[in-house]
DNA sequence: CTCCAGGTACTAA
DNA sequence: TTAGTACCTGGA
């Protein structure tokens, strides 16, 4: 495998937590599927052990791919405010933002719409089976995630079966979306506020997961996409007012974060959902 | 059996 | 604008 010196790195927060849905603990490896390519990754005594599948080599994905380009201790100092955060930050030191293909987060977070993290990981699989692009990595088979004509052209008796519910009809719909109006360049494109509109005017999408796929895809590193658990730490911890609107406490935490919020979102998300019980109201 | 899960759409006031 | 409610599904 290929390596990279890199310190800082909690490989296991970082790829099984709650900001990607497509990594695997297999035998000591991380092996996440995307939707033209496997990746293989082990983090061992600062190193990074790495490989990429079927083209392989692909150092510019992974340093991409993992934020490799930014000052990760510079960016905690940023954040790091006040108790809660320090906390959250000494409890999961190493935990990074990952850049996610647009397309892949798009319909892994349209999935997580009222759904639990084991479904949302499950259903995507299914998913990926049925649509049957299959790689074998270490005797072991991966299936890549559909692209955009795959969508369009799956019976939507796939993502029933695949579990998604009533999501179902909202990622066929979003997708075809995509397909007829070129709506990722459209997207890609845009500024925030246009981004978030775009976003938003498609049926299952709102607020929560309008942030999540700006944040894990879009690099919006100054959001932090307010779930159940963000908003049980800013309301109960940090003491915002149990009536402020959604974009009210997105800019008061933007600025608050020193427009690194999505960092500390990371942080609180996970801790928060680690520490339940601190939390309890 | 009921309740909940990284929410959102829909309806009524 | 705001509050209330239903929603696929699997697990506790």
């Amino acid at each position: 495998m290929n390596t990279l010196k890199l310190d800082d790195f909690n490989i296991h927060d970082t790829l099984l937590g709650g900001q990607a849905f497509n990594w695997d603990l297999i035998d000591d490896f991380y092996y996440g599927f995307f939707i033209d390519k496997v990746v293989k990754l082990q983090y061992k005594d600062g190193i990074l052990y790495w490989q990429t599948y079927p083209k392989k080599n692909n150092v510019n994905f992974i340093k991409h791919y993992l934020y490799l380009d930014i000052d990760y201790k510079n960016i905690l100092k940023k954040i790091a405010k006040d108790k809660w955060i320090k906390q959250a930050i000494k409890q999961f030191y190493g935990l990074r933002l990952l850049r996610q293909d647009f397309f892949q987060t798009f319909v892994s977070f349209l999935l997580s719409s009222n759904n639990n993290i084991s479904n949302i990981r499950n259903s995507i699989r299914m998913l990926c089976k049925l649509n049957n692009k299959k790689i074998q990595i270490d005797k072991k088979n991966f299936y890549l995630f559909p692209t955009v004509e795959d969508f369009v052209h799956m019976p939507i008796s796939f993502l029933y079966k695949s579990k998604c519910g009533f999501r179902s009809h909202y990622i066929k719909l979003a997708t075809k979306k995509i397909y007829n109006n070129d709506m990722i360049h459209n997207i890609l494109k845009a500024d925030e506020n246009n981004t978030r509109s775009i976003l938003k005017s498609f049926k299952g999408i709102g607020d929560k997961i309008t942030d999540c796929i700006m944040v894990f895809s879009l690099g919006y590193y100054d959001i932090t996409p307010l779930d159940v658990w963000a908003k049980k730490v800013f309301i109960n911890l940090y003491k915002l007012n149990n009536n402020m609107k959604y974009d009210d406490i997105r800019n008061w935490i933007k600025k608050y974060f020193n427009n690194y919020g999505a960092f500390a979102g990371q942080f609180l998300y996970e801790w928060a959902r680690a520490y339940k019980n601190i939390l309890k109201q």
